[in-house]
DNA sequence: CGATCTGTCTACCATATGGTAAGTGACCGG
DNA sequence: CCGGTCACTTACCATATGGTAGACAGATCG
């Protein structure tokens, strides 16, 4: 994997590779990105690409191994920084959102690993499987410290997960509830779920 | 579009065409659907589907017609027999919930359009439309009614598909939260899940 | 300077795909 | 019995796709 680039580097043509693969298996899914349209957006050659990674499933590997990482380093971080009771569950939960805001692409990911299923998602699920289980053991405290309603803690890691899933990615569905997706809505939409989960999952005495 | 058949009788050639069509939309994604593989697996020549829809824009076309067809009436039926408090929000999220149990092709096949975007999406968003305006009203009227807390209604039926669409089509997510998801988990989970709305959207009376 | 290596390109290939054209057998009204 | 329609087939085609083979230019190094 080309090791993750400075702001001021340009970015080198496999990490150039990576980054558009990543937008395009989100955007368009795995069978709907040819290696010649990627290519093209590139400005380079498709043999270039398979240059770089001999096939077209390896680059998915590697857009997956990567963004993996990227989720782990984004929670890990918002996971340590968090301060205590509901704040530090909000903590959390606004980094996701502002994650999701900021990369929609890897959300996009998620949602196509979902769809292709194994081998390829096995893999990717793999690779966050150590994240899913410190998220859990957070929310498994802050239930032992009485911050949080008892719920199975990957079950609320779902509701939110999908609550993303569904707020981020379903553009056409955001339409047709009667609103364009701006950016303005979009985040106060996320402050609005904010406050439903929150009704959610706190204990009656905060 | 064919006529919505009889459980006695066996289902027409354009009706095993959308059924397959469907669960391969679904499921393997519209660019994943090849014609060859559709017709092998109804043991007929591809240009027999391409007799009865003359592309396969056309074939997305008229399974998106039919699966919001249906998706109307199971919403429909559900808002017609509720009957009143949270009892009645209860039993037409549960109709939801059955419904993707029971389908969850369509389920499914909402995702797949909203990834495919326009033209095709905005015409199933269409169909769709009234139905989501039917079940706004519907809310509107149980928060006039006191029965339940204040939102915008299109927001909460974004937090209910998001939580649908999390929970029934995310198989691979399910699994790395440490679960197979048999029917059985999913249905604890979907009540899990009816309670955790439930306490999010309740008046503080009930 | 010459050999080698690195990165990208041109040329090509086998296969799969959506779609067209035309044929075939069964059924059906006259 | 016969012409026509219906449902479906075989035969074919143009294009796009993932992937291979090998050429070429520039940098690197002895």
């Amino acid at each position: 994997m080309p090791s993750r680039r400075g702001p001021g580097e340009e970015p080198t043509t496999p990490e150039r590779i990576l980054d558009a693969a990543l937008a395009s298996f989100a955007g368009r899914g795995y069978d709907g990105t040819s290696l010649d349209a990627l290519a093209s957006g590139l400005a380079i050659r498709k043999q270039t690409i398979l240059y770089w990674f001999p096939s077209k499933e390896v680059l998915l590997e590697a857009v997956t191994d990567r963004s993996a990482a990227e989720l782990s380093d984004v929670l890990e971080t918002a996971l340590v920084e968090a301060g205590s009771g509901w704040g530090r569950i909000e903590a959390v939960v606004r980094s996701v959102f502002r994650l999701a805001v900021r990369r929609p692409e890897l959300i996009g990911l998620v949602r196509e690993m979902s769809r292709i299923g194994p081998p390829a998602a096995t893999r990717f699920v793999a690779d966050l499987e150590p994240l899913v289980a410190r998220a859990s053991a957070f929310l498994e405290a802050e239930m032992d410290a009485g911050h949080m309603r008892r719920h199975q803690p990957r079950l609320l890691l779902l509701a939110i997960y999908s609550t993303v899933i569904g707020m981020l990615t379903e553009v056409e569905v955001l339409r047709v509830f009667g609103e364009e997706p701006t950016a303005r809505s979009l985040v106060r939409r996320r402050a609005e779920i904010l406050d439903l989960l929150r009704s959610a999952l706190l204990t009656e005495g905060d």
